[in-house]
DNA sequence: CTCTTTAGACAACCAGGTTGACGATTCAAG
DNA sequence: CTTGAATCGTCAACCTGGTTGTCTAAAGAG
């Protein structure tokens, strides 16, 4: 049963996909409507230390532009606070709320949870397996999760 | 070595992410400049019977007016003619040229190559396990591959 | 012959990125 | 202490790839 390299393709997009859509279907009937990889990315990095929007972006290999976007929408929702930096007076200080730790929580509790779904369907033998073979193929590749033009520019254009 | 949920999930976009990266720098390589996955099922599309735009629309579902804009760049590129219809004159019939089929063969075979790399990395048997088991755990959900908002609206809001 | 549906085109808009410019502030160097 | 370069955040304009709404022309049903 020797599938072509197009499906293999597919199915690794569509196991994403399966996925992630469940993930955010399940965050919103939790209550934190909306709630994307993206924001969870974001958070983990202001919470490493990337206390300010420029630093966030070079974190996220994003314009400051677009992560000061990103920041927007997740200080709106209450899950990062935005204070002014006492040190130096440009900066705006970032810190995640407990809220935004609280979705961040319950946001990896759901991933969890999804993986033991599928643990149940195949094994954990066979999950493990599965992963393991993926991290080896995927390799060092760094996963950048946003990307607009995703699946058309390569990383770097060696064009 | 249990790894978190949201870290397969990120495994899956990697995998996803370094085929079609890969085959798209390839293709470029062969010559098939900025050629991407949504050309090729368009075209796949139109050779299995859309050849109208509005008809290719639905089969993608995406609105007539976005499969208008992919069939003009697939026409810019020449992989499709659009001539008129005899038998209808709204309709313009589309048709995949020469260098159209061309292109998808030489994609396959891209994507094939890529597979067989893969599998001489962690074996035949291992990699059809693999698919199997993504196979299992996608099942049925159809993999739209545009999606522009993809990473974020689920695919039908049952909210 | 008239009413409704359909194809395709045009325009306006949206999301989520991009680049460029700019004022305010910091910092390094003379 | 002053001055020039770098950096922060913001604003504005733009790009890509979708969306909806509107319109005309053609087709098809009654």
């Amino acid at each position: 049963m020797s599938r072509s390299g197009a499906d293999l393709a597919l199915l690794l997009l569509g196991g994403f996909r399966v996925l992630v859509d469940d993930a955010i279907m399940e965050l919103a009937e939790r209550g934190y409507e909306d709630f994307r990889p993206v924001h969870d990315f974001a958070m983990r990095a202001i919470a490493a230390g990337a206390d300010n929007a420029s630093e966030l972006g070079r974190r996220l290999s994003v314009s400051k532009q677009a992560a000061a976007k990103t920041v927007a929408v997740l200080e709106e929702r209450g899950y990062v606070a935005r204070g002014t930096d006492p040190l130096d007076a440009r900066r705006k200080r970032l810190q995640v709320t407990a809220l935004g730790f609280e979705v961040m929580r319950v946001g990896e509790a759901v991933f969890d949870e999804l993986r033991d779904k599928w643990k149940r369907k195949i094994g954990a033998k066979q999950l493990e397996r599965l992963e393991a073979d993926l991290a080896a193929l995927v390799g060092a590749a760094t996963v950048r999760i946003e990307t607009p033009g995703w699946i058309a520019h390569s990383l770097d254009e060696t064009t």
